[in-house]
This record gives C-alpha cells, structure tokens and sequence, in this order.
DNA sequence: TGACTAGTTCGGTTAATTCCGAACCAATTG
DNA sequence: CAATTGGTTCGGAATTAACCGAACTAGTCA
C-alpha cells in the first residue's frame, strides 16, 4: 500500500473527495478514477490500484467494474501478458461534457414543464417571476450551445 | 396527506427525484423544494408540507431548516398569524447560479492543479493530452463568463 | 392558570451504502 | 495434474442516511 509519492497521495484524497460529489461516486471508485486521470497513458494493473488505494481485492474488482460501465475507465493489454492495464478513458472530458449536456437538456425540459404547470393550473399568478425564469432558460440555452461546439471541437481532436 | 391536485403530486415526485441528485438533498428535502418552488408565491404553512408530503412533524423540521441554512428556502409571517409561511427563496435561481459558478472555479482550479502537478512530476509525457484539457479549460472559461453575465442581469431584475 | 398551537430536539429504528474476507473460476505454467 | 496468477462473486459486518414518535419549549388565548 502506499507505493506513490506524498504529493500524489494527497492529490489523490483532495480530488477524490471532489469527485465523489460531481461524479456521485463511492469514495473508493473516485479514488481509483482520480488515479487513473492523474497518470492517463500507462493503465495501471489490478494490483497496482490495490497496492495505492489500500482496498481489498473485491471492493476494487466491484468499483472498477462499475467504472467501466459508466465508460469513465476502459482497459488495454500487452501481448503475453495475462494482466489488463486500467486508464481513464480516452474521451473521459468529452463523455463528461456529453453528460452535462444530457443534464443541461433535462433541465430546459424541466423548466419549460413547469412553465406548462403553472399556464395550465396556475393561470391568474405565475407571470411574477416569468421574467427570471427566461434569463434562466436563457443561460441554459447559452450553456447548451457551449457544451456543444466544445463537445464537437473535442471529436475532432480525439480522432486517434 | 395528499391534499393536491394528482398531476402536481406527479410533478413532485419527478422533479423531487431529479433534485435529490443535482441539489444533493434528501428525498424529504427535494420534495419540500419542489413544493415551495411549484407555488413561489403564497408561502405554505409547516402543517401544509406536512399534508402534502404525509411526513413526519420532526423530519419535516429538520429538513426545512436544512433548506433555509442553504439558502434554498426563507419564510415570511402576515401580521396576527402566529405561524411562518414558507416559500422559495426569492433568488433561488440566482443563487443555483452562484453555487454553480464555485463549483466552474473549482473546476478551472481542479484543471490548473492537475497541470501544475504533471509539469513538476510528470515532465516527459504529459502533452499528450494536453489539447483536450486545454478545450475544456476553455469551455470552463466561457461556462464561467456565462454564468457571470447572467447573475448580472439577474441582479438587475430581482431587485424587489 | 390551563389548554392549545407552532415548531424543535432527542433517541431510536430501518434501510441503504460501502467495504471486506473467503471461496471461487478460468487461464497459464511447470 | 498441481500450483500460481488475475480477477469475480457472494454473504455479511460496519457505517451512514433518512425518517419517525414522543417528549419538550415557547408563545397565545380563554
């Protein structure tokens, strides 16, 4: 356990701590995601991860797996090696960007629902606070067009 | 219990399980929430949350008060009426926006320590990804000044 | 003063999360 | 085949989150 530096250690707990909560991670799988972002090209084995996280063999397995299916970790090998090399995926900014985006559209649907609730059963009250709620949708229409073009200038350097 | 209409109840529930996620609040608390934001204006009374959200006199006090510690919820109170009337907060859009332009500045700072991190322990092979992360410190930038000018012209209109 | 109302506090229950160890599987190597 | 390696699965323990009921406080009103 413990096998990297002091500083990547606390790099380590300060993201993970930060990551949990954005990412809706259990502790251990931001560690591990945090990890492998920190050093994204070499992949890090199975007993790597185990040997810097600290963690048993099965909570790994378990948090590793789960990574995988939300694509956030993806895995390559080496010929004539048994082993799987775990890394960050290749377009882990872009997936991430994708999911704000989704997040984004929920909300301008969300918005716009409750717009619907309140003509429909709200007729005499809801013009009050109109006026914030379209700056609102506003801004999440602004942010939309950004996670946008950024998203597909993100496509087109991640050909490799 | 249950004292709404079949479709806001509907609307409760949906919107409260999309809150519990992006405001991190507990299931009572998103409820109460979408509630006060459903019908912004009029205030609901402590015995009201209590019937329609069929919770407990205790959980409903602990949450609320958890609402009102964040900003998310204030009350007012009508002359010779011993009871608060509890409504959204007058600005909780704005202040979603405020909260969210800590977490880009965050973030900006995240991307900026993981930078500095890899150029002093990192040297040889930390460009690789260097354009990808560059675009999204760019989208963080431009989410950021979106978010800046909007709070801005929110300040303007919410001046009650 | 006693009863009522509006809301709080505390202790405990239930349910969900997080993690672990032990047993296991499947491929490889001697 | 037996032993080793790389990883998975299952059952359960420990911790935390979410909620409740009962007892309580502090004002109000008869």
């Amino acid at each position: 356990m413990n096998c990297c530096s002091p500083e990547k250690q606390k790099l380590i707990e300060e993201i993970g701590v930060h990551f949990e909560k954005v990412h809706n991670l259990a502790p251990l799988a931001a560690r591990i995601y945090v990890i492998m972002i920190l050093c994204p090209n070499d992949g890090h084995t199975f007993d790597e991860i185990i040997s810097i996280t600290g963690a048993s063999k099965s909570s790994v397995s378990t948090q590793l797996n789960l990574l995988m299916q939300t694509n956030k970790v993806e895995y390559f090998t080496k010929t004539g090696d048994r082993r799987r090399y775990f890394r960050s995926s290749r377009t882990y900014l872009k997936n991430n960007l994708l999911d704000q985006l989704e997040q984004v559209k929920k909300d301008i649907r969300l918005i716009e629902k409750i717009h619907d609730f309140n003509a429909e059963f709200n007729k005499e009250k809801f013009e009050k606070t109109g006026g914030v709620a379209l700056l609102y949708k506003e801004y999440l229409i602004a942010q939309k067009k950004n996670l946008e073009t950024t998203i597909e200038q993100m496509s087109k350097i991640t050909i490799e």
